[in-house]
DNA sequence: CCATATAGTTGAGATTGTCAATGATAATTT
DNA sequence: AAATTATCATTGACAATCTCAACTATATGG
């Protein structure tokens, strides 16, 4: 404990992270990527979900609104395949967030069964901040990695998260 | 299709893996390494969850499995924060193993609070066959990256799955 | 025109995540 | 030693997520 009464409470502080003992770090499973990947990827959002518990975002809702943000004016379908999610999760999803008006459905004028999602100017800016705590959450998952290591990481994870 | 009608059916041929247009790796999120994780195990879990099914396993049964099969003799405490699950989970994860006579429960003789789980010989046999499907579904899943890409992504990754 | 396929939506059922409470035991404090 | 506090496995409740099968409206190919 430091000296300093002041609590400032950074979220990610209350994520609890269970040592594991060595004895366990001998099995085979520790040398399978996906398991690794799963890990890492668990540490993450719940470090990701602290942080965005404030802004009543949780990284899925987080994800959607990150795509939508980026101005490809995606349909529900190429939302669905990109975050590897069933459509019908993406309504309810999509749902929520037009219903905080963060985000518009529009009809596509060359395929009147598809919508396009928009952002709005708050959907935009709630996404702002969002993506700022995220990228801090990001710093204190990825402690144990330097810069040119985190550079290497995402590059092997593009190649097989996409083609 | 090759000329052959025989139909050896390998299970993760029937992996559904929709393409994603280039509009949408425009934005953010495919430079968030959360993401690019979450996505590549949801494809890597796809593959073995298809490869392990014939055995009647899934992904989280097969890591269980794994880890006692490891030799450790691990108490269910440790397979939770290990495999990052709430206790309550092992708790039935272990039941069907047990039941199914793969694996057993046994008191420890230091702390009478806890059990230790092992594996049985029917436990590890089929283990045996398990990792061999998990490693030809990692292997599909990893098409993309060579022996020693491989290499590195597993040590990047185990940096931040473990301390 | 007809058949077939696809986008979004709804709803059901299974699986998983989260959390609180409990009984047995251990560890710590008084 | 007794009392308090903490930990492990377990149970049960509830929310969140996954998976799938319909359905309507539209598109596409013959």
């Amino acid at each position: 404990m430091a000296e300093s009464t002041q609590h400032v409470g950074n979220p990610w502080e209350g994520v609890a992270i269970a040592a594991v003992p060595d004895r366990l770090l001998a099995g085979d499973l520790v040398d399978e990527i996906e398991f690794l990947a799963a890990r890492a990827r668990s540490l993450g959002s719940a470090h990701a979900n602290a942080m965005l518990a404030p802004l009543d975002l949780k990284v899925r809702s987080y994800s959607v609104l990150a795509v939508v943000c980026g101005g490809s004016e995606p349909s529900q379908r190429e939302l669905a395949d990109f975050l590897r999610l069933d459509p019908s999760q993406i309504v309810s999803l999509v749902d929520t967030l037009e219903q905080r008006g963060l985000v518009s459905r529009a009809a596509d004028s060359r395929d009147r069964r598809s919508k396009v999602i928009r952002a709005t100017a708050a959907g935009m800016e709630l996404y702002q901040r969002a993506a700022a705590a995220v990228r801090t959450a990001e710093n204190t998952s990825l402690a144990a990695l330097d810069g040119p290591e985190r550079d290497q990481l995402r590059v092997l994870l593009r190649k097989i998260a996409f083609g």
